[in-house]
DNA sequence: GCCAAAAATGAAAACATTTGCAATATTGTT
DNA sequence: AACAATATTGCAAATGTTTTCATTTTTGGC
């Protein structure tokens, strides 16, 4: 039995006859034996990883992503290694050049905007690179994602529909995130065609939490004059707008129309249920998942590119302002 | 410039005279030159990965305590290989297996039941391995977590304490899940002292969501004869029930108390502010990558295991019953 | 039982790196 | 300028696997 045939026998076991076969694996398991997947890699085996790369992994809609996309990617044979850069784009170099030094067959990162180092990086060692989550049919690399200014312009444009003219936003900041960018500005876009515009006094940060949104809008009712409408950059910070407003005692959509982006799980059940834009994120990971793996496996150059388009989904939280 | 060099250059670099370091550093550069951590695994190395062993990552619990652990593992300059089993502790074996392939320094998995199998197999490789989430003295392996029992204890007493002895309950399906099944022991032991017992119509099951404990209590309300408190097994599953009884337009607490387990991020934010017991899961995270760390690292054996202690947090959803 | 063909196995090289040891180069001292 | 001491470098072996090629074993037909 030497190291040849126990090889054969893992990998090509036709090759090898079943009497040895029988006795390799005895043997493997009397001894426990476990092929070392390091040692596979540097004959230019797949290492069997696809480096991933986040911003963070605790906010709902990159949780469910990284889900369905581990899922999907574990079925085809692949492990995730998984990093987080906290919105640090220049620690994202930094864990990029460690996936590469890991040898993971493919990278995914989150979003369109990385730093030209990250880029080239990736370009120059030939590795299969995706980019998840936002879509841009001029992106560096090809994108499976939604669009996240159609989303902001379709929740922006059914606002403005209703009849809304005095609208606040409450949004991410939005330095090294581009889904954020995009979404306000397709907002403030579909707001404009309707010949509105969100003031300067309206236009409200909170770093994605219920709880700095909800502090948000309760400083926004202190302070007296109340928008008809609040557009949130996502379905969390709606939650916590709507929070506000309940402890307010405030009418919603009576008056004020709350909307999110997201649709995460639980906004349709929320009371009322939330008027958002759906990003359809275990579809999108399901779909990144067989675009890297394709992007690893094939030697022909293929075109994985998918976008996942965004959805309106109006319920309860959105209606026309009040009269008066 | 021969290999030796290239290599010391880079992992004793007072050992390579300043000049030619210089010229490896810039030749690196030039040719884009990446460290093949697989070949250095193979020298017995550290590879520099801890596999991460999850149910699921987009439950807002796991989420948040992978993004802490994985920061605190990354700033110990180590990578995460994640991979999820969806509560099947038999692809749970099958995963560990896939950990060992790829040789990760260590193994943390969440929660205390995992089948002989899995176990043994580490215990056999001798591969510093980590119980996470969970708290137990006699389990396997050392464990960084909190005491789910005592968790469900601390609610199912708070309840008891305030008077109610009509008594619902919402949990996860217990199997393969001893978190799960930990707390609503607890729930069922606290409720005993007081001489309560949960009627087996009242004792509901709703897998992780907060659309299927919305509806789990919808059915109930529908049914008539309302419980004087719920006790969710976690927090989104309280926020399915608050959404529920807002609908119906139930006073809570004061027609129903509901409480959660776990704390999570936007339950203090929701209104009324859910009545739960904190488990820190940051803090768990962050323990846990130390802990695991520290055993992959030091020689000599180590204690590393930790409890930390659940406490409950009595805000607005738990009151005394309706006396009438 | 012999031969050719086919099947099964083993030996050796290769992969990218590290490390002990030997060889070489650089110092500082006289 | 020569010597010793020290600093720097290269050689070679080793790591665990795969793969090509050669060798050995088995099989089937006679």
């Amino acid at each position: 039995m030497s190291p040849s045939t126990v090889s054969r026998s893992f990998n090509h076991p036709d090759l090898v006859k079943a009497t040895t076969r029988k006795k390799i694996d005895a043997a493997v398991r009397r001894l426990g034996y476990i092929r070392n997947r390091a040692a596979q890699t540097i004959h230019g085996i797949r290492s069997g990883t696809i480096g991933l790369i986040v911003p963070t992994v605790d906010q709902a809609i990159f949780a469910e992503m990284i889900q369905s996309f581990s899922e999907a990617v574990e079925e085809l044979g692949f492990t995730i290694l998984l990093a987080s850069h906290g919105f640090n784009l220049d620690r994202e170099y930094a864990l990029t050049r460690k996936m590469l030094e890991h040898r993971v067959d493919g990278v995914a990162l989150i979003g369109i905007e990385h730093t030209r180092d990250t880029l080239d990086l990736l370009a120059q060692q030939e590795m299969p690179t995706l980019l998840l989550w936002s879509f841009s049919p001029q992106a560096p690399f090809p994108c499976v994602g939604s669009d996240n200014y159609q989303a902001g312009y379709l929740i922006g444009r059914h606002v403005a529909a209703l009849g809304h003219r005095q609208v606040a936003a409450i949004f991410p900041p939005v330095e090294g995130n581009d889904r954020a960018s995009l979404r306000f500005a397709g907002v403030k876009d579909a707001l404009a065609e309707a010949g509105c515009s969100i003031p300067e006094a309206w236009q409200l940060v909170a770093p994605y939490s219920v709880a700095t949104a909800k502090s948000a809008v309760e400083a926004l009712i202190a302070e007296g004059a109340l928008p008809t409408a609040i557009l949130c950059g996502n379905d969390v910070l709606a939650w916590g707008a709507l929070h506000a407003l309940n402890r307010a005692g405030i009418a919603v959509p009576g008056r004020v129309t709350v909307t999110g982006i997201g649709d995460f799980k639980g906004s349709k059940e929320f009371e009322p249920s939330l008027s958002t834009v759906r990003i359809p994120a275990r579809t999108i990971g399901a779909r990144a998942a067989a675009a890297i793996v394709q992007l690893t496996t094939s030697e022909e150059a293929v075109d994985v590119a998918a976008l996942i388009p965004p959805e309106i989904m109006v319920r309860a939280t959105s209606g026309p302002p009040r009269e008066d």
